[in-house]
DNA sequence: CAGTGGTCTAGACCACCGG
DNA sequence: CGGTGGTCTAGACCACTGC
């Protein structure tokens, strides 16, 4: 129901204010209680697509028009495919290879076997300097999945959930400043030096596996990562 | 209820594994529904401090050894108050002005009044060069509430909220990787150049009035920002 | 298998908002 | 004042886990 609704929000069905259905609509609409209409609307909500105000009632979020620099905003998983949206992202698979040490002690992960890894470039239509760079490493036990991936694309993590029968249940993120090495500035088209946003994410499964672990890399001046937090 | 288990999982009562009590349990011990129960549990699982899974049962979520740097967990407003627990900060009441263009281009705004500032140092014991600055504007409107604040205390929005009589409601950030001014250097001990991350949040209350405007500059080879998303 | 958390129904009272 | 969403009770069935 939620997935539904998600789609006739983004369709624009309720793009005029007043024209949220309320709850007892929703739940005579769809026959069902009212807790699962709150439930499906609590999760748009967290997605940021509708607010809520006790007495008044559900009004769809304005695509505030984003000012600026590209952002990327983000709330939960399903965000994370949207940010695909105008942009594209291609890989190239190399040599497997153990988690770095300086990625590994970051996370805290012991890992010892060889992991899958890839290199992405996220392009954006019309520019030639990509506007990102990713490297990724596959957990080694999915190797029939990655066989199967297709390296220009979808996300990784959304084909290795498919190829691999495995939904993604968790990630963490860690959000770091550091500064650009010569490789990482001469792909973006920086100075050696540059500020450079990293962002390194793990993906753990439902059985809280750790099958993907991904650092892309952000030109800071062109970059900014938006998120916005509701209060309870 | 919620907040009382909170005090209790951080106080370490639950602290070995198994040792979380069943909703059942919870039911009884506090004299409320399943639902009242799941609720409570809820907010403690999207903090990240505790996770379920069906049939197994709750498990406090270990507090991962956190490698080298420091981390700031955040995934709702009530954990930017956590923040503080082993840091202090300070601030310094400056001259009212108008928001910089560069931070009113960026967040969107049109404000064209002289809002309160404020500059602050976020100090850990022990360290002499305080671990994070910021910058804050305070909305024109909060006059009354302004002249009570006590510079060398809490945070600043929770000291709003207090003599203000508002609540945050919502708060939207955005993170970027910047380049280290000389000024921001020498206050955080760092070259010039060198990489920073910067957070730029705005505070919402009830009515959606953007009732303070915070760019805080964290050194990038000491701060990562983390942060988990669950799935549902 | 018994017990867990996930989901759901069908009621209820409340604070708040608008007309 | 009636209708909204926020909160809550008291049940129920289910999928999944561990023993």
């Amino acid at each position: 129901m939620a997935d539904q609704l998600r789609e006739e929000v983004l369709r624009g069905d309720y793009s005029d204010p007043g024209d949220f259905p309320t709850e007892s609509v929703l739940c005579k609409k769809y026959d069902v209680s009212r807790y699962t209409v709150r439930e499906a609307l609590r999760k748009l909500t967290s997605e940021g697509l509708i607010s809520r105000k006790r007495g008044s009632g559900t009004v769809v979020q304005p695509a505030t028009a984003r000012a600026g620099a590209l952002h990327q905003p983000l709330s939960n998983v399903g965000e994370i495919l949207q940010y695909a949206r105008d942009t594209t992202i291609s890989f190239e698979k190399m040599e497997p290879q153990a988690i770095p040490a300086k990625i590994a002690e970051q996370i805290g992960t012991t890992h010892k076997r060889k992991w899958f890894v890839f290199h992405g470039k996220r392009r954006k239509a019309g520019r030639k300097r990509p506007i990102a760079v990713t490297v990724a490493w596959v957990n080694p036990d999915l190797a029939d999945a990655v066989k199967q991936i297709d390296v220009g694309g979808a996300t990784l993590f959304g084909q290795i959930e498919e190829y691999g029968k495995i939904t993604v249940s968790r990630v963490t993120q860690d959000i770091q400043a550091i500064s650009a090495s010569k490789h990482f500035a001469k792909d973006l088209g920086l100075e050696e030096g540059d500020p450079i946003l990293r962002i390194l994410r793990c993906y753990f499964d439902e059985n809280d596996r750790m099958f993907e672990i991904s650092a892309s890399y952000h030109p800071g001046d062109r970059f900014a990562y938006s998120m916005h937090i509701e209060v309870d």
